[in-house]
DNA sequence: GTTTCTTATCGTTCTTCGGTGTTATCTTCT
DNA sequence: AGAAGATAACACCGAAGAACGATAAGAAAC
C-alpha cells in the first residue's frame, strides 16, 4: 500500500500522501530515509513533511518525523483525494439527477462532494451552501449559483471551515437537499472519526429536508471510532456499482433506501 | 481619470477598471466604443464586460452596456485595488504595530485589511476572522494563524461574504481588534454605500473590543449613502500622511482620536 | 431576409508560478 | 568547538493556464 497511488494529483501532492503514508507505516523516520526512499532533495522532503505537519498529519522534531493516528491521515484532503475517484465521480453523477433548478443544496467536506459541483453547470438558479474551501473556490465564478458559504474555524487538514461557528451557520439554514459522507458505514450507523467533524455533520443532517449519504463500497467494510448517525436519518444512500451484493443487502433489511450509482 | 490608473493587477484586470471607469463616466457605450477606446478586440471587450456583469458594476443589452449606479462601481474590488495603494499600505503598516502576539483580530472586506494580511508574517499566536475571501485564502496557508472564515452569502463585486448569516456569525464572536474600512468620513460619522454591507460592519462594531477605522485623506472628501456609525464608536482613526491638516482637525474637534501613518 | 450584434470554439502565444535543487547560514545537540 | 540537521535565500526550469484574437455559428433587431 505505500506505493504509486494514482490519480489526478499534482506530483507533489502525491508525493506527499506517499511520503504520508511511508511515515504512517514505519511509525517514525528520518529526513535521509525519506530523500532516499523517494529519490528528491532534502530540501524538497523537508518542505513536504512541512506541509504534512501543517495538515496535522505527522510530527516534525529534530532528526526525523513521526506519525499521528492514523485517523488523522484517512481524514488528510490529499490522501482522500487520491481513493476511489472514479466511484467518487459515479456517486457524483448519480447526485447529479437528484437536484432540480431553484433548489437549496448543502455539501460538506468530502471530495464526492467536490466532484458534485463540478457537474453543477447548467443547473440553475440554484443555491448552493457548504463549509468546503475547494466547492467554495469553484463556486465563486458561477454566476447564477447562490453561494452560501458555512464559515467557522479553518482545518488545514481537511481544507474546511468547522466547529461551533460552522455548526451555528448550519442551524441557521434549512436546505432542500443534503449530500454528504462519512468514513465508514455498518448495516445500521454512518460512523466518522473525528469528534469536531460529527458535530457539523450533525447540524446539517438536521438542516436539510432530504439527506443523501454518498459512500464507495470500501466505505461499507470499515469502521471508525463515533458513531454519527443511524441510518435511517438518510433519506437515501447512494453506493457505487463496485459494491458486492453481500454488502447491500443488510442495509436494505434494515430498512435503508440503497441506490446503486452506475458508472 | 479615465486613463492609466496603475497598480498590482493583472492586465485584464486592470482594462476592466479602466472598463468600468470609462462606462460610469460615459453612462452607457457600444462594444465598439469600447474596442477603439482600448484597442482589444471585440472578443475581449465581451469577456470583460461579462466578467463586470458579473460583478454587479455594468448592465449588459443588446447594442451596449450600461453603468450601474456609480456606489457599486466603488465597491468592485478591481477598482478599489487599484486606488491609493501606497497609502493603504501605510495604514496597513500602522495596523500592524496594534497587534499583539496571542490577539484576535477581525477583518472586514477591505482592501486596506488585505494589505494588513501581509504584514501578520510573524505575529505568533494569532486568530484572525474575516469574511473577505481574499484573506481568507491567503491565511489558509499559515501555520500558526488560527483562520475563523465568516460565512455568509458570497457577493461577486466584493468577493467576499455578507447578508444575515454573516452577521450572525459575526455576533458570535468577540475579538480584541477590529480594522475595517469605510466608503466616506464626515467630522462626526462613517458612511457607506451598501446596506446590505452595513449590517455587517455593524455587527463587527459590536464583537471587537478595540476598534480601528483606517481611510485613506480621498475618504474624508466624499460622502456617501448610510450612515453607518459615529466616529466615537471607533476607538482610533487612522489616516494616511498625506491627509490635509485641515481635515483631520474638525475631526479632533469631535473628540475623535486620529492617529496618522507615516509611510 | 438582411444586417448587426453576440456567443461559442479553437489554437496560439505568453506569462506566471509552482516545484525543485544548490549553496549558504543558522541551530542545536554532543 | 565541531558536526549534523534544519532553514533561509536565490535561481532555474517547465508546465499549466490565462489571455487573446480569428473565425464561424447563432440570435435578435429591423
Amino acid at each position: 500500500m505505500t506505493t504509486e497511488p494514482d490519480g489526478e494529483l499534482s506530483r507533489p501532492a502525491r508525493r506527499q500522501a506517499e511520503i504520508a503514508a511511508y511515515v504512517v507505516e514505519h511509525g517514525s523516520v528520518s529526513a535521509n530515509d525519506l530523500v532516499e526512499a523517494f529519490g528528491v532533495s532534502v530540501m524538497t522532503v523537508h518542505r513536504d513533511l512541512d506541509e504534512l505537519e501543517r495538515q496535522g498529519v505527522v510530527r516534525k522534531y529534530r532528526g526525523g518525523v513521526s506519525a499521528q493516528p492514523t485517523s488523522v491521515f484517512e481524514s488528510n484532503v490529499a490522501y482522500r483525494l487520491n481513493t476511489a475517484q472514479t466511484e467518487k465521480a459515479a456517486l457524483a453523477r448519480y447526485a447529479r439527477t437528484m437536484i432540480e433548478p431553484g433548489m437549496s443544496v448543502m455539501l460538506d467536506d468530502s471530495t464526492s462532494a467536490l466532484a458534485l459541483v463540478d457537474l453543477l453547470e447548467d443547473i440553475t438558479p440554484l443555491t448552493v451552501a457548504t463549509n468546503f474551501l475547494p466547492a467554495i473556490t469553484a463556486l465563486t465564478g458561477r454566476r447564477d449559483i447562490t453561494l452560501v458559504a458555512l464559515g467557522g474555524i479553518y482545518s488545514a487538514t481537511h481544507d474546511s471551515f468547522g466547529g461551533m461557528p460552522c455548526a451555528e451557520a448550519v442551524e441557521a439554514l434549512h436546505t432542500d437537499l443534503l449530500f454528504c459522507s462519512v468514513s465508514a458505514v455498518s448495516p445500521t450507523h454512518a460512523f466518522h472519526q473525528e469528534e469536531e467533524i460529527v458535530l457539523v455533520k450533525r447540524a446539517m443532517l438536521r438542516a436539510a429536508r432530504t439527506k443523501v449519504l454518498l459512500v464507495d463500497h470500501a466505505k461499507l467494510q470499515r469502521t471508525a471510532l463515533h458513531r454519527l448517525a443511524p441510518l435511517s436519518d438518510f433519506d437515501v444512500v447512494v453506493v457505487d456499482e463496485k459494491t458486492p451484493e453481500e454488502l447491500i443487502r443488510p442495509l436494505r433489511d434494515h430498512g435503508v433506501t440503497v441506490e446503486v450509482a452506475t458508472f
